[in-house]
DNA sequence: GCATGTGAACAGGTTCACAGCT
DNA sequence: AGCTGTGAACCTGTTCACATGC
């Protein structure tokens, strides 16, 4: 029951349009109504047709000689993506990156909601981040069944962050997303997305060398 | 008095390019000491002809029927990205994702040594973190010359970025990495890059929703 | 013999140009 | 008239296959 025009969308594609999502939001918020997909193209520094092509994959949303209907355009997006509802997740990890995503509200807005905190660490279990009881690892499957947990993120130091992953597969988790600096090894039907905010460092780093290395 | 093979790299080789030191890295600590094209590719899950040509761009590192030196490709990968020395970056913005990064060690292992705190909350400006002193944003030209800094870290929420940007252009900075969900516009010669670990998000709660549309 | 380095073939994503609607 | 939707042209990055050199 698939709405999709084309089987495999490319991840340039998602990754543009959760830039777009963030661009409507804040258009709608400034009470813009209508947009066409050159202007919103300009915003997100792309080719106008990219956007109509990204869009193209899951159907027809705009009005030929009028443009996208910003809020329509939005909720529609999020629809075919699937984040127009709030999913559920656990996060394995509580040290600071764990903490400042705890306490981070952009990811409840955005319907990624932080349902439990876990740790293998006994001083940091019982602890209370941001409202949410720190819980031993060891207890994920029980309770990520109770509040209906779907997706696990992993904050662990990267030493750490192989057995995280194998309680979360343990847990029957369907995705994970994973800030530690190492390849995880999981079942293949589930999803893995590895964060790393290194190699934007090391491109700044190689971009100011290049212009350094003109002289 | 460039050494680059070919004019443009592809940023998706900057970005494997970055996993590869990651992986040789812990390679290296497990003393391992030559390692092929294709056991790389597999720990990388990349293509082993991919890592050749990534390297190609670069130079000749390998040794022909024998495969990398651990250490030497290392630093060589380092050395040809300029991530062979210490960056120092200043960080403005001290919320919760800003303290995080303060005082998580790795960003100073890797090379990239967070010299300067800054914010422009009054409440926040004085207050240690991580041994660093926060400091009012306006002083921002006069300390990035004093502490020698080239990279702007803009951990503040979105409304804000563009103030922040502004003032590390101000002070001259030569790139800028952002982690607030907006664009932000700079002169074109400094680069920016934005970090948005929401599309990890967006694609696996894609994926799965897939996966449950199926049926 | 064996794994690298690389030109040639391929695949996939991006841009163009225009047909199709409103 | 104007902007979307889309097939075709283009271009960039990936993979293949083999020549090259240890």
């Amino acid at each position: 029951m698939s709405n999709l025009k084309s089987e495999h969308i490319p991840r340039a594609t998602i990754q543009r349009l959760a830039i777009y999502v963030q661009v409507l939001e804040s258009l709608r918020n400034d009470n813009v109504e209508v947009i066409s997909s050159e202007h919103l193209a300009r915003i997100c520094d792309v080719n106008p047709s990219q956007i109509r092509k990204d869009l193209a994959y899951f159907g027809e949303f705009g009005v030929r000689g009028v443009g996208y209907y910003v809020q329509d355009l939005n909720s529609s997006i999020k629809k075919a993506l699937g984040v127009d509802r709030t999913w559920n997740c656990a996060l394995v990890g509580v040290g600071n990156l764990g903490r400042a995503i705890l306490r981070h509200k952009v990811f409840k807005q955005r319907g990624f909601h932080i349902a439990g905190a876990f740790d293998c660490d006994p001083f940091k279990i019982g602890e209370v981040v941001s409202g949410l009881e720190v819980i031993c690892s060891r207890r994920l499957p029980e309770k990520v069944k109770e509040l209906n947990i779907e997706i696990g993120v992993i904050t662990t130091p990267p030493e750490r962050a192989q057995r995280a992953a194998n309680y979360l597969v343990d847990a029957n988790i369907k995705g994970i997303i994973t800030f530690a600096p190492t390849r995880i090894n999981v079942p293949d039907h589930i999803t893995v997305e590895y964060v790393d905010f290194f190699h934007h460092f090391f491109n700044v780093a190689f971009n100011i060398t290049l212009k350094d290395r003109e002289d």
